[in-house]
DNA sequence: AAGTGGTCTAGACCACGGC
DNA sequence: CCGTGGTCTAGACCACTTC
């Protein structure tokens, strides 16, 4: 009996290795235990040793090479940060404005679901807001919570703190990644209308899935007016 | 003894799944057989066809739902790396195809110079381009290299080979980052008429600017059909 | 109740790298 | 030769969804 707790085992052990990198332990290109060396430490199988290194590996937090051992990866080099509107505008010296559109429970969202891999029909907190600098309107941000957890972020002022600021104080959440999918759409009458831009004019949305360390966290679907705004990337090779 | 013959049995399965995916007999949305149907039809243990199923999920080519089973994912071209379209063509098993519109000399294209940080009038390089997969066109991309030390590129078989193979090849190029812009426009007759799509319709613009390791070297500017293809980027706090 | 994916065991053999 | 990761077996239990 391993008493299972919930947290399965190789998540434990990638835990447990993802902390001792994070604090320094562990640096780039020092070798992290063997399958075996982890299945023993731990008291597991072989296999369950080997999926907790697979997962950090495909994560990108471990590389491994084959007869000869398994590694701390190299930090990737981040060009593309993740910060939020409000991170944003101030950075740009420019006063960000939201204004609240919805803020509701909801289990009507099965695609937030799914992309929060959570299953179809569970309540997720939706908090819906128009964003605006100065007074010109220039996108509509949904974003998209496990209730669960999150419930009680509803209570909050969230016309004026960041989204991320609160996540952070009050629920000890740090993000850690987010995958983007950009496409361009047009208006429809709502978005039209909160927007004040003509009806069908191009949209870029943005649709993202924030990652905690071990989780995702928030889906958040975006929609911008593609006369403002663009979207700044620096790729390397 | 299952006669492993250099590929792995997972391997097998992952190359038949996707075989079936590629030539259309599994469509986006289709139930794929379940971990213990795939054993039993390629004889294996639960733990094989799994390994196959995960593979092909981290790949994004199957979406997991719990309980529920495996589904092939919308297919999506995404734009991640710094590679080029034939590059990314063949990663993906399929066929790049792409279709010169124009491959001139100019010296009118002011916008183009600015962003390779030349001056305005400077004879450049244009090749545009229609790319296709398979039959059907998705995106209209028009590069411009500075003349003077990239004219020689016309005579070449622009039509086959990757522009960055060439560049690297004749040349002696490197690239190593992009500055990327991101916007959405709607298709002018031109625009909707080469990508088959109804005039206004939605349109990715990207424009990027790729810097050899001192200088920039090219200026592009792509147009996506918005309804096929749409730009997936990580980004990290 | 039947079926699914998620987790896990306790072993096994192989090819390869480093000593 | 020994240790490594890579592959694989033949089972098991669980939580969950669907019918």
């Amino acid at each position: 009996m391993t008493a299972t707790k919930q947290i399965p085992a190789y998540k434990k052990i990638a835990g447990d290795l993802t902390r001792q990198i994070q604090s320094g332990k562990l640096r780039q290109g020092d070798a992290v235990p063997s399958e075996r060396d982890l299945a023993a430490q731990f008291g597991v199988s072989l296999m369950t040793a080997r999926h907790a290194l697979q997962e950090m590996t495909t994560d990108g937090l471990l590389s491994r090479r084959p007869n000869v051992g398994t590694f701390v990866a190299p930090p990737r080099i981040h060009f593309n940060k993740l910060t939020s509107f409000t991170e944003e505008m101030l950075a740009r010296g420019l006063t960000p404005q939201s204004r609240i559109l919805t803020a509701v429970l909801t289990t009507r969202e099965d695609e937030a679901c799914s992309r929060l891999a959570l299953p179809a029909g569970t309540e997720l907190v939706c908090i819906e807001r128009l964003r605006l600098s100065g007074k010109d309107p220039f996108s509509i941000e949904s974003c998209y919570l496990p209730a669960k957890r999150f419930g009680g972020i509803l209570k909050q002022h969230l016309g004026r703190k960041s989204l991320f600021s609160t996540l952070a104080a009050l629920y000890g959440v740090a993000l850690s990644y987010a995958d983007e999918e950009i496409d361009a759409t047009s208006a429809d009458a709502r978005t039209s209308r909160l927007l004040a831009v003509r009806p069908g004019s191009p949209i870029l949305r943005m649709r993202q899935v924030l990652h905690g360390p071990a989780e995702p966290i928030i889906y958040c679907a975006a929609l911008y007016r593609s006369d403002r705004h663009s979207l700044l990337i620096r790729r390397f090779r």
